[in-house]
Order: C-alpha cells, then structure tokens, then sequence
DNA sequence: CCTTGCGGTTGACGTGACGTCAACCTCTAG
DNA sequence: CTAGAGGTTGACGTCACGTCAACCGCAAGG
C-alpha cells in the first residue's frame, strides 16, 4: 500500500513542500512515481521518514541525517540509539522545566537566583557535540547487531570490498587520475552498485541508487573529514566526488 | 552585576552572535553599553533571555516572541504559562518515545505497524496554533495577576489610556492623515511613551524603548491581524506603522 | 466536447535565524 | 610600544524550507 504526498504529510505533520524538498535533495526519494510524475510512499519509506524527523528534532542538519542513515544501515540498532537520545532530551527538557520553576519561586518571594540556575537545561552545543561523536564512533565501530548478523566470512568479505574500494579510490588519486577518465568513472561505477547493495538505502529496490542521493553523499564525503579519511584525506575525497558526480550525472 | 557577552553566551549556551542579532532586532538590547560599544548584560536581560530561549525552543519566531514579551508584562504569570507548554512538549516527548518503541518491537517481531501509529507525536503545527492562539488570548484577556495587581482603578485608568490611544489611531487613518504629520507624530510619540511606561520592556529604565524595538513592533502590528484589530485593521495599522518608523526614525 | 476543479508537478525567488569573515577599536600585560 | 584578548560594525553566505507562478493529468458536470 502507498500514500500520496499530502497523506504523508498530514500523517508526519510536516509540509508537502517538505517531503519535495528531501525528495531532492536527495534524502527521502519517494518509493515510486505514477502519472505526471506524482510521488507515491511506502512503509518503508515512512519508516524511513520517522527517523529522519527524529534526527532533525535532535538538530542534526539534513546533510548529516543523510550520512547516519547511510551508515546506520540496522534500522532497529539505530532505533535504539535513537530512544537513548530522546530520553537526553526529556532529562534536558526536566532541567528546562525546573530552572524555570526555580526562577518562579525566586520572582515570588523576592529572592535572587544564580544565573547558572537560571539558564540551567539549555546548553544544547555540547550534547550536538555528543550526538554527532556517537553517531560517528557507532558508524566506525559497526559494532552492531547488523554487523555480528553478517557472520565471519561476510564479515570478512564486506571489510575487503570497502577496503579494496577506498585503496583503488586513493591509489588513483594518488597517480593524478582524470575524474573523467575511464579507470575513475569504472571506480564510481562500483562505488554506485556497492551503495545500491546496502539495504534500506534509497534505492535499493531499483538496484541503483537516484542521482540526487550519490550526488549529495559525494560532497559529504569532502565536507567531514571522518568520510574524507576512508578515501586518502580531502584531496583524495575531493577526486572521489568530482568522479562519482560525473558518473550519476551521466548514468543515473 | 553585569556580564560580558560572552559569558552571557556561556550561560545560555548561544553563540555571542546570537546574542548580537537579538540586539539588533531590538528583541534584547543590553541592559547597558560601555567604552567601544561593549555590551553588558544585568539580571533582568538574563530573565528576558531566559523566555527568549523558551520561547525559541518551543518554536516561536522571533518576532512572535518580541510580541509575546510586549504583551505578557507580569513575568510570573508568563513562567507559568510557559511551564505549561513544557509540560506539553514534555508529553510528545513521550509520545514520540512510544511511537519509536512500538516501531522496534514490531521491527524485531516482524509485525507490520500503523503508519499513524509510527509518526504519533511529530504533528508539530497543532501545537504551534495552539501556543499563538493560548499567548493571544492571554494578552487580550489580560486577566492575570498583574492585572489584577493594578487595582480596579489603575485598571480602568489602563484601559482608557490604550483605548483612546487605539481610538486616535483608527480616527486619523480614517480621516486619512499624512503619517509624516504632526498630528499623527504626536500620536506616535503618545505611543512610545506608553511602551516605554510598561515595566519589563527594553529602554523602560530609560523612559523610552530603543528604537529597533519600536520599528519591530511597528511590523508586527501589520504583520498580525491580532494586534491590526486594535488599530482599525489592516490599513489602519499601516498608518500606525508609517507614523511609528517615521518618529522611531527621527527621535529614538 | 468543453471546462471547471482538485491534486499534484517543476522552477524560481524570498525569508528567518543566524554563521562567517574582514576591518577596526579599546584596554591590559609584558 | 607592541602584541594579544575581547570585543565592535557592516556585509555577505547558508540552511531549510515558504511562497508563488505556471503548468499538467484526470474525473465530474453541463
């Protein structure tokens, strides 16, 4: 069963306008399209919405959603990870409410109240802080119940495909290799059907993911440096997008 | 005791930029402003940042808040509605808890699970008519305790004073009076000696508000059919604001 | 058969709340 | 007297959309 783009938005209480703009951007394709190029969602796609609507009421910018959901590939560990972070918020949310109780009774009886009480429960950059950090160690570590479920040999075998790829990516940097050229654009081609096998990413399904989606994992992977590291540091990021924009430009 | 900037921006946990643009906005000017221009920030800036932040995190613009903060002058009462809405962000919280809960058991039993079910707590926009239409009704009532603590005749002498005042106003716009004219210049400074009568609003300690403040407010007026209603609608309120930015312009 | 309305579509530009940066000022310490 | 810390004022950039115009496909009604 799918839903029109006014039944998803009725039902998240977000706009339509919204769920185009993630459209393309990139990070929410809609799981089909009809007649007249009408978007059409699925569960899972919703699913998928419910923990982009999460992140985003954590502060989390939507470039970054776009990396966790691309790392965090176990929707039930991220799940969990998420209920951690929403319970922070409610102890936040605590604190919020009984500084401003403090500085209730404080205004009623006259008496005067330390500044550090008053605006206790609302330094929020450094819990931003943690919550990118935990997102990243947990992205690293794969420490996971996807990642155990995998078994030893595929655990093994994932390891040596996403290494092999990096070293090819940064070998090639290395030689000064042209984006355009063919040897690059084979890479951005494997690097396309690895980033199609992941499930639960946008377009698995379709066997290949939408352009706007390998685009906007491209420029993530120079703008954090965690990413560009995968891939010989920034200026080797920098070739690996320049290649693999030019590639979903063309093939996808 | 006043503070620096950027230990104001510490305590709250905002950057000293922010701090700045609400400055300029005329949302919280400082308290006082040393050798250079340097901001100095003294408990009651603190108290007015601390609804600010509130206000903000419940997803109030700007704007709004400046008008919430004109309106609402009894800070006690305002805290009390302002813990209410707490509690209530409190309660989607939870909501959005369970709804994340419900979506991992039925993702590790494999049920299938309602789409409404799955996004329970994120409609957003109810809510926020709700804190408008709540902070609305609040300063059109005025039936709090500051209100009360007028007395039947301070009351009265209130209520005279800002119905001519608005009855002046809709009377020259009416009457189609040039903004730029005496007549509507003595208006307008009728105005501002109100506003700056009204304990809690900035530059109320210097007998008049500054002058960003004014001009903010000024907008508003127009921007909110709310406020327009006072001043003979839409147009009226226009008038009201020429006149406003005129003087702000000229004598603030 | 036409048209009216509904529910979408794609640009393109606007906006709110700041971030970022350059150039400059004022005071203190070495 | 010079360097550095901690500010200041523009001015421009950015992110996540809002808003608006122009258009499209399809069902219903005259």
């Amino acid at each position: 069963m799918t839903r029109s783009i006014q039944d998803v938005a009725r039902l998240a209480g977000v706009s339509s306008r919204t769920l185009r703009h993630y459209d393309q951007i990139g990070l929410l394709p809609p799981s089909s399209t009809g007649a007249g190029g009408l978007r059409h969602y699925d569960d899972a796609a919703l699913r998928r919405l419910q923990r982009i609507l999460l992140l985003r009421d954590l502060g989390l910018p939507l470039t970054d959603i776009a990396g966790v959901l691309d790392e965090q590939t176990d929707e039930a560990h991220a799940l969990r990870g998420h209920l951690d972070q929403l319970r922070a918020e409610q102890d936040r949310l605590s604190r919020r409410i009984a500084s401003v109780e403090r500085t209730l009774t404080a205004l009623e009886k006259g008496d005067r109240i330390m500044a550090e009480d008053m605006l206790d429960g609302f330094d929020h950059t450094q819990y931003k802080d943690e919550v990118t950090e935990r997102w990243g160690a947990d992205a690293y570590a794969r420490s996971d119940a996807w990642w155990r479920g995998l078994g030893a040999e595929g655990q093994a075998a994932w390891k040596e495909r996403m290494r092999r790829l990096g070293e090819d990516w940064a070998d090639a940097a290395r030689r000064g290799v042209d984006p355009a050229s063919d040897e690059a654009q084979a890479l951005a081609a494997r690097h396309a059907e690895w980033l199609g096998s992941i499930p639960g990413t946008p377009g698995h399904e379709q066997g290949r993911p939408p352009k706007e989606y390998v685009v906007g994992l491209a420029e993530m992977y120079v703008a954090d440096e965690r990413f560009a590291a995968n891939y010989g540091g920034v200026e080797g990021a920098t070739f690996v997008r320049d290649a693999l924009v030019g590639y979903a430009e063309r093939e996808l």
